[in-house]
DNA sequence: GCCTTGGGTGAAAACATGTTCACCACCAGA
DNA sequence: TCTGGTGGTGAACATGTTTTCACCCAAGGC
């Protein structure tokens, strides 16, 4: 499968490895040129070449540092490949929910683990609870809510879910009754919301699988 | 000295930051830009000079994805801006405080966000919370709390603290008066604690800087 | 002698990327 | 009312970077 290197292509990739941790980007073939001493790009273009063969590294046509070093993308936890990047959200109307996934405020990374009931990682995203209607249930408004996006049919009654409510995040437990969704609050000062299924004040972003919080 | 941003700037700061943990990379002007929906390339050079004189990245001109973050440059360790692992701890007796970093029962990945607020993240840990002595401040049993440890006159009357009593993780409020201890619960069901300092029956763990749940 | 492989040179062409210039709109504060 | 900061558009331009093409040399196997 990967064939063994040349001692000089092995120079080719030391070099092109120690460039990227320092500098956190790969090089171009100049500077891979310049280091080893090879005056024309295309020498070093067809050492490239060969490394690629031998599957030591990818390269993306026609981009500027289309370069990366297979060994270091598999590597499971080496350089933080471990824990994906899910997406906070910011503040959305709850009549664009197209516009949640745009713009993220940042991203944060998080451990495979928190996602583990999550049908799809891709599908999860993290977005601030707006209210307090579920302190008692140990939801607190500010909290970071670890969602992962469903259609409102895919939730099973009782679930925990999270819902835009006009252009506020609200953690509420699911039920579907009678044609309509009732959004439960844990704490006795809010009341039951009602909403018809693709009410333009409230729309289901998806299933509640975590939270976290800083002091 | 380093200014704060607006909501927009932070969007391409998180935006540069996410893509070049993906790609391990720096992005291209115009990968910002249609990441963020920007159509000139100039636009979004605008915005690097914004984030370069704030002093969040360093430009090289005329490269080629010319751009480093200021940040990640002093991250000590060389895992790429990866997120750092905590040891989640397993049972510990209060008696053997010693043992608690001792065959952690699992690693887990935390943004170092999480940890803005601890004064060496070396010194944090996972810690599952033993009881529901602060389920009335949103603390449940099971939560996993994420502790810097601290030695007790380290805290501040009235921090959140972790502490260790018999076999069992509990959080408190702290409260240091008379030459005792006072562990507060938030919950109207548990009574004060107090204990002497160096009580074998407790030992002071750290602050609680923050916690994360699955449902 | 002839072919293959590894390892090149040099230059032009094609494409990727950053820079500059002219211009616009909104908003908050002096 | 003016001013400066923020946040843009669009196009031309200059530079950086990779590709392609033609050609070269030495060593080893047949």
């Amino acid at each position: 499968m990967k064939d063994r290197l040349t001692e000089r292509q092995n120079e080719g990739y030391e070099f092109i490895r120690s460039h990227m941790r320092r500098e956190r980007r790969p090089p171009t073939l100049r500077e891979i040129g310049e280091a080893l001493g090879i005056r024309s790009t295309n020498g070093v273009s067809k050492l490239l070449d060969v490394l690629e063969e031998k599957g030591y590294v990818e390269r993306e046509p026609h981009a500027a540092r289309g370069l990366r070093l297979v060994e270091e993308e598999r590597a499971p936890l080496a350089s933080g490949g471990g824990a994906p990047d899910l997406p906070l959200v910011s503040r959305t109307p709850s009549d664009q929910p197209d516009e949640l996934r745009r713009r993220p405020r940042s991203y944060l990374a998080v451990d495979p683990r928190f996602l583990r009931k999550a049908d799809d990682p891709r599908a999860c995203l993290l977005a601030r609870a707006g209210d307090d209607g579920m302190s008692s249930d140990g939801i607190r408004k500010g909290d970071l809510l670890v969602v992962e996006e469903q259609r409102a049919n895919a939730l099973d009654n009782g679930d925990m879910a999270a819902f835009l409510v006009g252009e506020e995040l609200r953690a509420r437990r699911f039920y579907y009754a009678n044609g309509t969704m009732h959004l439960r609050s844990a704490d006795s000062h809010y009341t039951e919301e009602t909403y018809p299924p693709g009410a333009a004040g409230c729309h289901p972003v998806g299933r509640v699988l975590g939270l976290f919080r800083t002091f």
